[in-house]
RNA sequence: CCAGGGGUGGCGGAGUGGCCAAUCGCAGCAGACUGUAAAUCUGCCGGGCUUUGCCCUACGGGAGUUCGAAUCUCUCCCCCUGGA
């Protein structure tokens, strides 16, 4: 049980592909996990969930703790019963990416890329009125007027009973925003953290594996370091988490530290990534699973993703055609006119959206497919250019 | 025919003497979205220009009052609600 098979390796690169072994499939690498945050993915039914292509799937502990979903899973026997997806892998985040969106980010009204260089000297930093404290112990925050906390012990408790297959150690993941020293002292904390995390996980190494994750935001002496206090670790695989610097060509190379030091024969999961440049920089560089909210979050905001880049339902709204003809997702099988989809979408008849992101995941489950067979057949870069036309 | 209430930008609907080219919502146009507080958010949205400003045309039509009117008066047209 989880065994990481790597089936090949492309020369002149990092990347490679392999397969998983998790106790409910055994997943294909590269794969991108699709996030189904409170155990469900917005705008689709569960019913039709086991109906999609993809094999990963990544739920989160934060939502589904705050929102007591937690105890609903448990009562169906695990996250695979209650999601009705068997034969698919699970991953869960820890929560400690809410410590940072529901904290330093909100505050800023920033994610975990910085838009620009004139953002960061306009905001600077200033982590005054955080609503979250962060401590040794762990991290406080108010839900709903209730006071709750996290920390390393309390999320692999909640991550042992919603049991997926694969956990994440709970971590502190930092803003662009923060200085170097902040990073180096959270990212110290978090090695910390995945101690007490592996402590606590103790016992349930069979069922659910539980990856280290990597810290140090965009630099490079940290990166390393982290790399290798985590990947020292005697864990079966890595997330690497954070943000990868101030400008989006630096995520390969920011990456690049890290994998360099990772044990090469263990997967690592490039947390939140999935645009589809960044994808071809993570596997390149030796990522091999991936978690992105951008099929789903963009489909609801009627991005479609095609061969020929991402289309705006607006603009294409008057056409009696389907999608793309070539798909084969249930929209375009059916040959649901782009017209149709958004007359639905005025009405806020559900079918948009729903469509849509079925749409979107069926297109990321092919275009994982292509990189794993890419590799494979070492067409990998001819493959990368072609989508970098368009994206 | 009488009484009352209305007619505002593509639509809905504010405004009732100057700060009104006119709040706001919808639709329209452009963009964003990376371990999901997101079917969300941002910008534009009468026309033209030398676009932190200027000019033109505009709040049913016309005529007035006034330094100044979408806002007041008169008149005409149209719509709605009661009553003959």
């Amino acid at each position: 049980m989880f065994s990481f098979d790597i089936k090949a390796r492309l020369s002149h690169s990092k990347a490679r592909s392999g397969i998983f072994d998790t106790p409910h499939r055994k997943i294909r690498t590269p794969e991108l996990a699709i996030v189904a945050t409170d155990a469900q993915l917005k705008s689709l039914p569960n019913e039709m969930l086991h109906e999609l292509p993809n094999p990963y799937f990544i739920v989160n502990t934060y939502h589904t703790y705050t929102k007591e979903i937690i105890p609903n899973i448990e009562k169906r026997g695990g996250i695979h019963t209650y999601m009705g997806l068997e034969d698919r892998t699970i991953a869960t985040d820890s929560g400690g990416f809410q410590v940072f969106s529901l904290g330093f980010g909100r505050k800023h009204k920033i994610g975990k890329i910085l838009p620009s260089k004139e953002q960061y000297l306009a905001i600077g930093e200033d982590d005054s009125a955080n609503p979250i404290q962060i401590t040794e112990e762990g991290v406080k925050f108010e839900f709903d007027g209730k006071p709750l906390e996290l920390n390393p012990e309390i999320s692999m408790d909640l991550q042992h009973k919603i049991g997926a297959d694969i956990m994440m150690a709970f971590d502190e993941c930092t803003s662009p925003l923060n200085s170097y020293a902040y990073i180096k002292e959270s990212m110290e904390r978090t090695h910390r953290w995945l101690d007490r995390s592996i402590e606590a996980h103790k016992g349930h190494e069979h069922r659910q594996a539980l990856f280290g994750v990597v810290q140090g935001g965009e630099y490079e002496d940290l990166r390393k370091r982290s790399a290798s206090v985590v990947g020292s670790k005697d864990v079966p695989g890595f997330g690497i988490g954070g943000s990868f610097g101030d400008f989006k060509e630096a995520l390969g190379t920011t990456v690049g530290w890290v994998t360099d030091i990772l044990p090469d024969e263990k997967p690592r999961h490039l947390l939140g990534i999935g645009k589809i440049r960044d994808i071809f920089a993570g596997v390149e560089n030796g990522v091999d699973l991936f978690d992105c909210v951008i099929p789903t979050r963009e489909a609801r905001h009627r991005m479609l993703y095609t061969k020929k880049g991402r289309l705006y339902l607006r603009k294409l709204k008057h056409l009696d055609d389907p999608i793309d003809p070539q798909c084969s997702c249930f929209a375009c099988k059916e040959k649901i006119p782009l017209h149709q989809l958004w007359d639905w979408f005025l009405a806020y008849d559900s079918r948009a959206t729903t469509y849509m992101t079925i749409h979107n995941l069926w297109f990321y489950a092919q275009l994982m497919q292509e990189i794993r067979e890419s590799i494979e057949q070492k067409t990998f870069f001819q493959l990368k250019e072609t989508y970098y036309k368009y994206y």
